[in-house]
This record gives C-alpha cells, sequence and structure tokens, in this order.
DNA sequence: ATTTTCTTTTACCCATGGGTAAGATACCGA
DNA sequence: TCGGTATCTTACCCATGGGTAAAAGAAAAT
C-alpha cells in the first residue's frame, strides 16, 4: 500500500537542476584536475569523460567546448582566491602586514587545483574576450599587491623598494608553488604559506 | 682574365658547415623566440619556416622534428645558465653570498629566450627520454640552490628555514621573471636581477 | 498511455598541423 | 663535363582530437 503524496510541481524541476549543477561542477573538477596534472593540451575531452565514466558528447550538455569550461576553471579559481583575500585589510593597519596577509591567502589557493589552473594554464588558450577579462582580473590582483606595499613604504612599514618589481617577484613566488606542489607532500599547504610569509615579510620589512 | 686560384680542399667544406651551422642556429634562434612568444603548441613548423623566409620541409634538414627544436632550445638554455653560473662560487665564503650570486646569475638569464623557454615550455612536451635528462639537470640546479642554502645555515650567514620550500619559492620568483619581463620594459634585466638578489638576501639573512 | 523533455550514446565529420616523398636547383669535386 | 651531394620546394599523407547529427534511453508531465 503506498501513500499517495500531492504533487509538488516545484521540487523535481529543483531536484533536477541540483542534480545538473552537481554534474556540471563533477566536470569542472575533473577538467582542472586534469589540466594541472596533464597540462591543457594534452587533456583530451574524452579523457575528462572517461574519467566520469560517461562519453565525450555528454560533456557537451554542461558545457559548449573545451574553452568554455577552461574559462570557467579560471572563473572559479578567481572567485575562490577572491574569498580568501576578502580578509586581508583586517590583518592590520601596516602596509607590510597586509601585503604579507595577501600573499599567505594566496599562497594557500594555489596550492588546489583551480588556483593552480590559474597559473598553470596559458591563458592564451583562451578566447579573446575570456582572455581579456581573465587578464584584467589578473592585474587587478597585481594591482591589489601593489597597493599594499605602497602603503607599507608610506607608513614606514616596508622598505624602499621598486614597487613593480618586488611585486612581481613575490607574485612569481607564489604563482610557482603552483607549479611544484602536490597533495600528499612532505609539507603541508599550511606550513608552505607559513615560509612564504615569512620570507616575504623578512625581504620587504624596513 | 682570371688567377687560377689552387684548390684548397678544406675550405669550402668548413665554409659550408659554418653555413649549416649558422642556419641551425637560425631555426633555434626563431623557433625559441616563437616557442616564448607564442607558447610551443600555437607555434606551427610553417610559422618557424616563414620567419626564416623558407617553407616547412626545410626545416627538417636541421631538426629530426619538432620535439627536437625544443630539446635543443632546452640544452642551449642550459647551457647559457651553466656558463652564468659558473663564477657563484667565487662570489665569497658565506652561503648566504653564494645563494644570492646564484639567484642573481639565473635571474639575467630568464631575461633571454632560451632561459624563458625553460620555464615557460612545458617540458611534458619533451619525449621520454630527453624530459628525463632535463628533469635531472633541474634538479640538480635545485640541489646546487639548496645546498647553498645549507651551507649559509651552517656557517650563520642564513637564518634557519625551510630549506626546501625557501629553495622552491626564491626559484619560483626568478623563474617566473620568465612569465612578465619583455625585452624593452621599463626595467633592464641588471635591474631586476639587482632587486631579486637584494630581496633574496634580506629573505635569508640572519 | 502517450507525449514531451532531458540526457546520453553511437557514428560520424573535418580542420589542423606534424611529417614525408620525390623532384628541382645549385654547388662542389674530379 | 659530369656525377654526386647538400639544400630547398611542391605536393602530398594521415593521425589526432574537437566538435556535431541523429537516434536511443530515461524520466517527467499531461
Amino acid at each position: 500500500m503506498q501513500i499517495e503524496i500531492p504533487a509538488s510541481p516545484w521540487k523535481p524541476a529543483a531536484e533536477r537542476q541540483r542534480d545538473r549543477d552537481a554534474k556540471r561542477d563533477a566536470v569542472l573538477r575533473t577538467a582542472a584536475r586534469l589540466f594541472v596534472e596533464n597540462g591543457f593540451h594534452r587533456t583530451k575531452m574524452a579523457d575528462v569523460a572517461e574519467q566520469l565514466h560517461i562519453t565525450k558528447p555528454a560533456l557537451y550538455h554542461y558545457f559548449h567546448n573545451k574553452e568554455d569550461i577552461l574559462y570557467a576553471c579560471y572563473q572559479l579559481g578567481g572567485e575562490l582566491i577572491e574569498a580568501e583575500l576578502a580578509g586581508v585589510d583586517d590583518a592590520g593597519k601596516r602596509g607590510l602586514d597586509r601585503a604579507v596577509a595577501f600573499l599567505r591567502a594566496y599562497t594557500l589557493n594555489m596550492t588546489a587545483d583551480f588556483g593552480m589552473c590559474l597559473v598553470s594554464v596559458d591563458d592564451r588558450d583562451l578566447a579573446p574576450d575570456s582572455r581579456r577579462k581573465v587578464r584584467d582580473w589578473k592585474r587587478s590582483i597585481d594591482t591589489r599587491l601593489r597597493g599594499y606595499i605602497a602603503q607599507g613604504v608610506a607608513d614606514g612599514s616596508i622598505r624602499e623598494v621598486d614597487i613593480r618589481i618586488a611585486a612581481f617577484l613575490l607574485a612569481g613566488a607564489v604563482n610557482w608553488v603552483g607549479q611544484w606542489f602536490r597533495e600528499g607532500g612532505p609539507r603541508t599547504a599550511e606550513e608552505i604559506a607559513d615560509v612564504m610569509a615569512d620570507m616575504a615579510r623578512h625581504a620587504l620589512a624596513r
């Protein structure tokens, strides 16, 4: 004997949407991991599909094309970093403290798949308009770091350095983490971020 | 009226060889520049040929295949760096001074095409055996840097740091130079190397 | 029940680009 | 003068992999 449950028109629709979103998300995560592991060009759409136990055309229900997946990786990676960077201004009033907090937060993201994607996949693989957005965002990140350094120089917490070059070098140290860090290595992401913060502080402090 | 010049059997041969070497070198330089500018996968053999005002098949007189060109870029890049690094041990007796000199020399190379190739082209595009050699060499570079840092910690010129991570982070700052430096920018290679050396010194010094 | 919609598969297309075969040209040595 | 060799061109081949058309299967709506 079954009890009839009154049909609620919104529920199945919502559930279906949830399923769809979850699948789209799975595609994204799988692709990001493969992009980082094997490189964008060596990752075939069929590879992504295989990992998910589906066939290649099924992927095109969730993304228009390969580049679309890549752009979504960049977007999500960017959002995750932005979330992490939100608390930087509360790390202190001095430019030095903020710059260091910024670099520490950034480093943590560089140890995760989507963060790695941002630096290990060439943004020239994006279509021109997507690429422009990514470039603009990257530039804004750089601008923010330079801002903290400039503030630090102004408030005396950071010694006189060439702000542009210093920002590039520090960002480089952080970005490069995405090239060598792998889960399960001898150090955790937190430990690496700590060393980065420590070295950046010494490199900048007056 | 023409004067007969006695045929010297070795000269034309040598000259021809010189020509051939010069052409091979031109292919290499052109390819390296295009690899850095546009990326390895976006650089077509026909593009390289076009820049040299020849056709694609002519390239195969100087290199077996595309990967062979890439490997030659890595090799030459490595040799250039090695030459630059030769004087590092004379930079001082303390580990700190040597580590800083090492990083400064390395930075200079990262502003030149062949140096950039080493970090901006994925070594996974190489055949397994070539790749192993490149990896081994990169590892030896890393080992040397760690050696200087370890020496510095031992002789008291460098503070207690996680040597492995510190080396990775510093190498990252340097390697990343190859991603943003372009000839004709606001700063010369020397200036960038100086800032790098300065920041590395502060980051490491006790 | 059946019609519609969403999802996935099978079978395919085709542009791209690395690489080659074979012939033309020039050049050297004898 | 002539054969051999190095160099370069024209005209191809073809494996690869992104992407699609159309049908099949599954699930929901009516």
